[in-house]
RNA sequence: GGGCGCGUAGCUCAGCGGUAGAGCACUGUCUUGACAUGGCAGGGGUCACAGGUUCAAUCCCUGUCGCGCCCA
């Protein structure tokens, strides 16, 4: 027997690792079976569980245990990322703790690091690190219930994949798509690394505008003023640049201004880039520290002085004074001087946007730098034309326009990062900088030999590539590429990859280049992107905002299975976001206790399944009617999924087993189930166990514990083995005259406990139920349904009547008209304004339907069964306004 | 500034040409042998606003106003 409530703890605790050890997730590229594959978004590896990963993940491991289900040979195919920066914050943080530094170029020993590690030492504590807090989101992955095939795990970092990251540099090298290059980047100060436009956030800041009046050179009581949101980049300034046709400026165009403070000559020049409306007009170039300026100075050929180091403090290109200044201290200092010699023309308060970095937090300073780049618009190419031609679809559908913007103006791709914990760079050089690109050492050397003639000395690149160079090549590098394993030639093109859309850009978009670049195909044929979770307010979730979820506590609260319930609910909207709020967790979670307790009755009831049982033999009407409850949801379900709409699969799922199943189909059975055994009682049997064995079939992609828990509690496991392989159902047909009967039933019972509670007729009171005017049809259901409306409507007695009594309630369903006497027990008075309330809805919806008919247009142009079913609708309520028109009467009589 | 999305019940959201829906919250009532993590019944909506297309618009089109996201 059953408890009286589902307690998930234990029994997810137990089923897991049950799963897991009999290689119920396991592939095999052997068998002759379609492939089904995704690969799973690696989450960082020293990180742990969040709510985007219990929505993502629940999805992934909703549609492959549906298709392991339809008979795929699914792969599921798990693993984590290296995720560089990210990675090597933490550890950075960590030893910071113990007052150990990092020994970079220019770090110094201070009391708070009494220590500096080598690259060695701090790669060592890395992979530490790693050992010890590697296992932690593996194992959340796991308490979700997430079936991934983790006998083929893999890391970025190790052998086989870093192997593919060698080779895909080494080529796209050869081929010219990835090359070194002097421009300017995105330079992280605090992190001390280039990083790419994606890791780059704008943020508005509210700042100043500063007008600096440059004097003329020659004129030495002229002017030009320029306006500027960064007064410490003035010192690299090489020209002024104006529009051509400003009246205010044009004049001087082709002479120069002195620089204040550094007294270098520089140019005014006429260039697009001024806009006359704003600041002053004239804008200050600066091409070493502006990406807008740069393009402006090699227009007109402006040197391009660097004046920051790599801290983004003032380098000995500056006059003395400032050097060694960090930028912000640099901007007061200059702003004072200017002042001081009344060249500071005004202050206006300015609102605009700041370049941060997104790690580490601090504005990123555009920097002229030597990096190693890919050539993304090149690689675009192919992905492009597959998005085209629909050998890679979006959902929704205008995750593709999003794909398509950002491919077509996409930028070389900086793939250098000046961090320790990555992919070393492949590259080596000869003392006069001279490149080798080779897969090893010793390749490299060879090479080196042949250019030089003879053995030098080679220094390997110092710099990591970007995290999401190995995780573009995730698709196929995790299937054993550059091999051609049996997996790699089975499961690629992966078909479908299921992600947010906040790493379209970042992930997505590199592993389509990557992947139609080094294999024949896309690397996936599906994307489906899905929103962000936040708060109930809509808000990130964030540690600093105190919002953050932990979806751990929530499955230790409610379950694993209410968990993924509720995420499969939320998937659906098309919004970006997606607001979590606990309460559906419970709900989540009763909805998991529900059916729990209808198994328990099952159970109670002696449901069984024979061994030969065919639901098609059913005969009962209501054993028919449910069975094609159980296909339409079968077929709603399929639909849903194959779709991709998981949250239309849940609704289905949650009004079938609720609305269906425990509300009528539990109810309508009991006084077969509790009545006198024979061939019903059999029928009625078998068809519960039956309705219960599909059911936790359907349900068990989303709720994947419960389910097979009941699997097993219902005695299927014995015979089967476990629910996780078993084969989907495929839907039976329906039956029409077994749903119109029942749902005929489903009115009269509702109407019945309608009345009552309005006319407050006391819970437990059994009235008599008197059918007046009603068709054979009519009474042979009263006679097969008698046993279930007297419990259900809390009736005693059915009985046929030429008139209904005076003191009475009067329902009309159909043709008939039913009367329950209810003696001096209620206020006629209020029946009749219940009677009343009743007949005027019917007249509004009389009325509103004959203005439609009366509409000759309408008649004439709606399609036929539309204006059919216009018709038949006001007969229906014109027949059930008459019937109660007349029961109204009899109450006055 | 450009692009995209969203404004539906108190809250969070489905629906997206032909009878306005769910969960939670709320009201009344019931411990009836599956379930109070529950049953039964109920209240609550000019589907942001204004035009247009259509026999018919919450749904399609245009504009306005709010909100959000992405890219400059």
């Amino acid at each position: 027997m059953l408890d009286k409530t589902y307690d998930p703890k234990e029994i997810e605790a137990r089923r897991y690792p049950e799963w897991e050890s009999a290689g119920a997730f396991t592939a095999h590229p052997e068998s002759t079976r379609p492939p089904y594959c995704i690969v799973i978004p690696p989450p960082n590896v020293t990180g742990s569980l969040h709510m985007g990963h219990a929505l993502d993940n629940t999805l992934q491991d909703i549609l492959i245990r549906w298709r392991r289900m339809k008979g795929d040979d699914v792969l599921w195919q798990p693993g984590t990322d290296h995720a560089g920066i990210a990675t090597q914050m933490v550890v950075v943080r960590n030893l910071e703790q113990e007052g150990i530094g990092l020994a970079v170029e220019g770090a110094v020993k201070t009391d708070a690091n009494k220590k500096l590690l080598s690259r060695e030492e701090f790669l060592a504590k890395v992979w530490e690190w790693k050992a010890y807090s590697g296992g932690t989101i593996t194992g959340q992955l796991r308490r979700l219930g997430a079936s991934c095939d983790w006998s083929r795990e893999r890391f970025t970092m190790d052998e086989g994949l870093s192997k593919a990251v060698l080779k895909v540099f080494v080529d796209l090298h050869k081929a010219g798509l990835i090359y070194k290059d002097n421009r300017l980047v995105n330079w992280d100060p605090k992190m001390l690394t280039a990083i790419s436009d994606l890791e780059v956030e704008s943020r508005e800041v509210r700042g100043s505008l500063w007008y600096f009046k440059y004097p003329i050179e020659g004129s030495p009581d002229e002017f030009i003023t320029v306006a500027t949101t960064r007064p410490e980049t003035m010192l690299g300034d090489t020209g002024v640049a104006v529009h051509a046709d400003d009246p205010k400026w044009k004049h001087l165009i082709g002479k120069h201004a002195i620089l204040p403070l550094v007294g270098r000559r520089i140019p005014i020049v006429a260039d697009e880039y001024s806009d006359p409306e704003k600041g002053s007009g004239a804008v200050k170039i600066t091409p070493a520290h502006d990406f807008n300026d740069f393009e402006v100075g090699r227009r007109h050929k402006l040197e391009a002085i660097s004046i920051f180091d790599k801290f983004a403090r003032l380098n000995d290109k500056v006059p003395e004074k400032y050097r060694g200044l960090d930028r912000f201290d640099a901007r007061k200092k200059i702003v004072a001087e200017m002042e001081e010699l009344g060249l500071l023309d005004k202050i206006e308060p300015h609102t605009h946007q700041v370049p941060y970095g997104d790690r580490g937090g601090v504005p990123v300073e555009p920097f002229l730098t030597e990096q190693w780049y890919a050539d993304a618009k090149k690689l675009a190419e192919a992905p492009i034309a597959a998005a085209r031609d629909g050998r890679v679809t979006f959902v929704p559908e205008r995750g593709r326009d999003d794909f398509f913007r950002w491919m077509e103006n996409i930028e070389p791709w900086c793939i250098s990062r000046q961090l320790w914990w990555g992919h070393q760079i492949p590259a080596w050089y000869g003392p006069d900088k001279k490149v080798f690109v080779a897969l090893s050492e010793e390749e490299a050397k060879a090479d080196a030999l042949k250019h030089y003639g003879k053995d030098v000395a080679l220094e390997r690149d110092p710099d990591v590539l970007d995290t999401w160079f190995s995780s573009a090549l995730w698709p196929f590098s995790t299937l054993g590429w550059p091999d051609q394993t049996a997996a790699l030639a089975k499961y690629y093109p992966t078909n479908v990859l299921v992600t947010g859309w906040d790493i379209l850009f970042f992930w997505v978009a590199r592993m389509m280049m990557m992947g139609m670049h080094f294999m024949p195909d896309v690397p996936f044929r599906t994307v489906y992107l899905h929103g962000l979770v936040t708060d109930e307010k809509g808000q990130k979730m964030s540690k600093s905002k105190g919002n953050v979820v932990d979806p751990l506590e929530l499955i230790d609260k409610y379950g694993a299975d209410a968990l993924r319930f509720t995420m499969t609910s939320l998937a659906a909207s098309t919004a970006g976001r997606l607001r979590f709020s606990s309460a559906r967790v419970e709900g989540s979670r009763n909805f998991a206790t529900k059916l729990w307790n209808a198994t328990r009755f099952a159970e109670m009831n002696g449901a069984a399944l024979p061994k030969d049982f065919d639901p098609a033999s059913a005969k009962l009407i209501v054993n028919k009617w449910v069975l094609g409850e159980l296909a339409r949801a079968n077929t709603a379900i399929d639909k849903a999924l194959t779709d991709f709409r998981l949250n239309e699969a849940a609704t289905a799922l949650y009004e079938f087993i609720w609305g269906i199943v425990c509300d009528w189909y539990v109810e309508l059975s009991k006084p077969v189930l509790q009545g006198t055994d024979g061939p019903d009682k059999d029928e009625t049997r078998a068809v519960t166990a039956f309705v219960l064995r599909e059911t936790v079939k359907l349900l068990h992609p989303v709720m994947p514990f419960i389910t097979e828990e009941l699997w097993d509690k219902l005695g299927h496991r014995a015979d089967h083995g476990a629910l996780i392989g078993q084969p989907w159902p495929a839907p039976a047909a329906t039956d029409a005259a077994a749903d119109a009967e029942i749902g005929w039933l489903v009115k009269l019972i509702s109407d019945i406990r309608s009345a009552r509670a309005e006319l407050n007729v006391p819970a437990g009171a059994k009235l008599k139920l008197l059918v007046v005017g009603g068709n054979d049809v009519t009474a042979k259901r009263l006679d097969t349904h008698g046993a279930a409306i007297e419990r259900l409507a809390r009736i005693e007695g059915i009985e046929a009547a030429a008139t209904a009594p005076k003191a009475a309630l009067q329902i009309v369903v159909g043709e008939a008209t039913y009367a329950l006497p209810v003696g001096e027990v209620i206020d006629l008075k209020t029946e009749g304004v219940r009677l009343q309330k009743e007949i005027k809805k019917l007249a509004d919806e009389v009325a509103k339907i004959d203005a439609k008919l009366g509409n000759a247009a309408f008649v004439s142009r709606a399609p036929e069964e539309v204006v059919e079913e216009q018709r038949e609708r006001r007969q229906q309520a014109e027949q059930t306004r008459a019937r109660l028109s007349t029961a109204l009467e009899r109450l006055g009589a």
